[in-house]
DNA sequence: GTCTAAGCGAGACGGTACGTCAGGTCTTGCT
DNA sequence: AGCAAGACCTGACGTACCGTCTCGCTTAGAC
């Protein structure tokens, strides 16, 4: 009952849509975004070409649903455990998502490079991708006022710009994101000392 | 000893370079970076398409051609006028980056994506557009340093990071780069009382 | 049995193979072989030009089938009427020849230049058009002897090297192929008072 | 006082000529006429494109300059040698031809090719190439009617047009020229029992 | 000895055509 | 109504030639 009335007609192949996204990763992954066709991602999962029009409007969509299949079930809860200091959270998030993005990283790079040719890509990629890991930082953040360990009037949503912005700009710019990158942008978000008038 | 021994054959037309140049900004602009092609850049020029890959080798190195002819020539004299805290000149110097890209932007932003794609190209782009612009905000922060508007050991590359990164990310994700977003950006990196203890 | 299993997919386009060769001819005989471009004839056709490309590999097979589809189905069952002298048949034959010449001749004249630059249109040209109007003299050779019109060591071969090549040259060279042409080149081939001992 | 005022200005290069000529019959040989292009002779002669362009009009022109500087010279006194039959000098004839064409019959049947796209070329052709050679069979054929070797009233053009028709026909369709065609050829046209009424 | 006219090497230029590729739509018969 | 297959239209790509042109340099005879 819970679907709604079934419509009629053949059903749509429920393997076919695995088997086009594993071979969307794979080939996008090999030989990147722009050099893969939609024809040699449907002849590598083994179906038509149509049945790909059917389901996704573009390839950005179709490697965004790609790409999410894996990715959207990271992300952890122990971003709140009490014990830890949120400088250590901080760090710890983001070594996670360095990981992700040693074999993801060209992919995600290809996806924010077609964002900005398409403007409807841009909101569903900001949707889907860019906002719920910008509220984990936020919401860290945010305890991290609660807990005192950062001044109340810090502006939050700037300290979030600088975290995804840090990593973005290095990301995008060929630069590689390792744990020591990751203790450094932690360490300097919740530097005490920014201002040489608490020395003197 | 100026331009040493100018090649033999027909020299290239003087004017076709800027018409070219001229008419790659405007369809861009226009139309955005895909959406143009050679061809449409040629005939807006008045020149014939083997012109330009007689002088360019790719889209990508064309526009960027095109931009730097505009923008190459930007970037402010008085960022380091001893009278004006570094907080000023840094929130000075991102209102004039950002009116650049109030026009540019989206230029920028197909630039961005394309050196995704082309890791050539990323290079390039890198040592004449990004590295620059780099060097400015972290010359701006060494001399707050030792003007002591800014702790010893305070990280100056990730800060540098930190304030390209935030506008990368604002810029790639479509929020608009106004004067409250510069300011924003440059009370955040001056800030004093980050962590809360400061108030204690 | 006619036409064994159709493929699957999208069948051609009944009518585009029509429109293409009309187009084809029209423009071939406007203009000439080399002056049409493969683009002109999809233009022309009202098709598209990876349509020409999908079917004929080459502009020559194409101006091929399109002259065939015309010309491959004259020729004409009266050539053994036995109540006309060989020569007579012979003339009738190149009457008719000449008179579709009139009209392809700088058709058929490219068809062979073509030939000369590319081998494997020349086995084409060869099988589909020259044998068999090769074959049609030849047989018509051999009845001649059998009706003892012809000498019974006559090199028949060399005879109809004699018809074609004759008329060949004449239209290579762009002599007028008419109707006495056609018969002088009969009354030659039959003439008995060759050598002229036979006046002795 | 025979080539009139000599014009002002630099001369034009002796050597440059001969050079020419030579990378264009090496390369027509090599690659055929339609893959020999005008900048590619111009490299092989090591000169500019520019000076072929200011001595010959099309490449037809220049090929047909080539092969004539090697060919013009050939044909050959004997054939009035009155201790031979007129159909001993035909055959002969046909075999030096034969010889000359095992060489350069690539690059002939590219003339006849190119003379069909070019009705200039053609006439060009059929001057200086086949109105000699067409010449040098009818004298032969007019001495042989005149020594009773063939018969007063036979149409010594058609005659002609068989000779050379033949062997063009051959050429073109890729048949090999070898002597037995030479002999068949003239056996042919001086045969005396071409009727069979001669025999019975 | 300049002057002048032309050839030359080099190579850019406006064109035209080529053959390939990809995207997105459509039309079949089959499931 | 989805699917496999594949033809279709559109339009961009990069390459190859063509014939013309524009340079600076060279080569001579004319003045």
């Amino acid at each position: 009952m819970s679907e709604g009335k079934r419509s009629a007609g053949r059903p749509r192949d429920a393997e076919a849509a695995g088997a086009i996204k594993a071979a969307t990763l794979k080939l996008v992954r090999e030989r990147g975004y722009e050099a893969v066709s939609i024809a040699a991602i449907a002849s590598e999962a083994g179906v038509a070409r149509q049945t790909l029009y059917n389901r996704w409007n573009t390839k950005a969509d179709l490697v965004l649903d790609a790409v999410f299949e894996e990715t959207g079930r990271y992300a952890s809860a122990p971003l709140n455990d009490p014990a830890q200091t949120s400088r250590m959270l901080l760090e710890r998030f983001l070594v996670q998502v360095f990981e992700h993005l040693a074999e993801n990283g060209d992919t995600i790079r290809a996806l924010i490079a077609a964002a900005q040719e398409n403007n409807g890509f841009r909101e569903i990629f900001r949707k889907r991708f860019v906002n719920p890991r910008e509220e984990i930082v936020t919401d860290l953040l945010k305890r991290a006022q609660e807990r005192r360990e950062i001044g109340q009037d810090c502006n939050i949503n700037m300290l979030s710009s600088f975290v995804h912005g840090a990593f973005w700009y290095a990301l995008l710019n060929g630069d590689t994101l390792d744990k020591d990158f990751a203790r450094n942008i932690a360490v300097e978000i919740f530097r005490s000392d920014r201002k040489s008038s608490g020395q003197g």
